[in-house]
DNA sequence: GTGGTCC
DNA sequence: TCGTCTGTCTCAAGACCAC
DNA sequence: TGAGACGGACGAA
């Protein structure tokens, strides 16, 4: 769910939201939340109504999404390295319950629809990825060479974290909130077609907005992010504001007890702290989410195994031989342009 | 370039 | 009237190949 | 699921 109308606050800046080519990423490792990749891609699939499934009647979409994709980021030069989500934190119950609600709301629609278009589309809003395909995933995923890394909470914390400390330069993904976890760049439509490539740079953000790192959480958190309710009649406008005349939401809400402060905002706009508005808790989230240490990371992409990535495709899951040994020669020639540019920089900058 | 197909 | 917030609606979300 | 487009609501100037 990212940071609410961050993206559209951040288009009043020039210069902070920045057009980028495809070959721009030549070179560079990228950390990619696997999770939402799946997700895209079996709903992308669902637009003819149906799950790729092999003769056992396991669904198999997930595999070939995963498959194409990554040799196509190879081809481009691309280094993924794919994060893995753990437990979600506590903080986040209340969403994951709403949304499981939604997913069985949309399954029951989709079984009540009458036409053919409500059912597809209710079909593709009731898609659960499994921990089984998450896992058929990571094993083809080593096969073909790339690091995988199993995040102990949520990947998005982790993907920021390892752009953090330099492991990859930035972290492909379209939730904004990567930037409040501190990454220093996220990069958004990486993979798609259809729309502009854009690269965003915390530094860049901070800098143009005026803000420290610390004023810029507790911005994300007025705008509203997945683990705290939000103040009614601030939006991102207000929110801005706010953050620029009080420098934190510490001081906005003490300045509150303050007769005339809290009398000109709630003539202003009845705007009222909730009861239970956990913004500390929060801000501390954002700061010091749990993930795995880097110096216990070490990333490798490595030679794939291509036997086994035809054993584990066709035999194992029933994927047609011809078309995986064409999916398995580009992934050749793909490594093997990587190896050879990697070797003329030694240590080439992530 | 588009629509059908991938399993 | 303007600015701002908010709710509602809509759309599209993969990759390859044959034609 | 999300993000953009759009119109309505509401207070301020």
């Amino acid at each position: 769910m990212g940071i609410k109308n961050l993206h559209k606050l951040l288009r009043k800046w020039e210069n902070v939201i920045q057009e980028r080519n495809i070959q721009d990423f030549a070179g560079k490792k990228i950390a990619i939340d696997i999770s939402i990749l799946v997700y895209q891609i079996v709903i992308a699939i669902r637009n003819t109504g149906t799950d790729l499934v092999n003769t056992n009647g396991d669904i198999t979409s997930h595999l070939l999404g995963i498959f194409n994709k990554t040799i196509s980021m190879l081809e481009k030069g691309i280094y993924p390295v794919y994060v893995f989500d753990g437990k979600p934190p506590n903080m986040k119950n209340s969403i994951l319950k709403s949304r499981r609600e939604q997913r069985k709301k949309a399954k029951l629609k989709m079984k009540q629809a009458d036409n053919k278009e409500d059912k597809i589309k209710y079909f593709k809003r009731s898609v659960v990825v499994t921990k089984k395909q998450l896992n058929e995933c990571s094993q083809l995923i080593q096969l073909m060479g790339i690091p995988v890394v199993n995040a102990p909470q949520e990947a998005d914390s982790q993907c920021a974290q390892l752009a953090k400390d330099g492991l990859v330069y930035g972290v492909s993904t379209e939730d904004m909130d990567i930037l409040t976890f501190g990454s220093p760049r996220i990069i958004r439509n990486l993979s798609s077609k259809k729309k502009e490539i854009i690269q965003i740079d915390l530094e860049k953000i901070l800098k143009k907005l005026e803000l420290n790192y610390l004023q810029f959480i507790d911005l994300c958190i007025l705008l509203g992010c997945d683990y705290c309710t939000t103040i009614p009649g601030i939006g991102m406008k207000k929110a801005y504001q706010l953050i620029k005349q009080f420098g934190s939401i510490e001081t906005f809400i003490e300045s509150l007890n303050e007769t005339d402060i809290k009398k000109e905002y709630e003539n202003l706009n009845k705007s009222l702290v909730p009861e239970n508005y956990n913004y500390r808790n929060t801000s501390n989230y954002f700061q010091n989410p749990i993930v795995k240490d880097s110096k216990q990371i070490n990333l490798q992409w490595t030679e794939p195994d291509y036997d086994k990535i035809l054993e584990f495709m066709v035999s194992q899951f029933g994927f047609n031989k011809s078309k995986i040994q064409k999916g398995i020669a580009r992934l050749r020639r793909a490594y093997n342009s990587l190896n050879k540019n990697n070797k003329q920089i030694p240590h080439y900058i992530c």
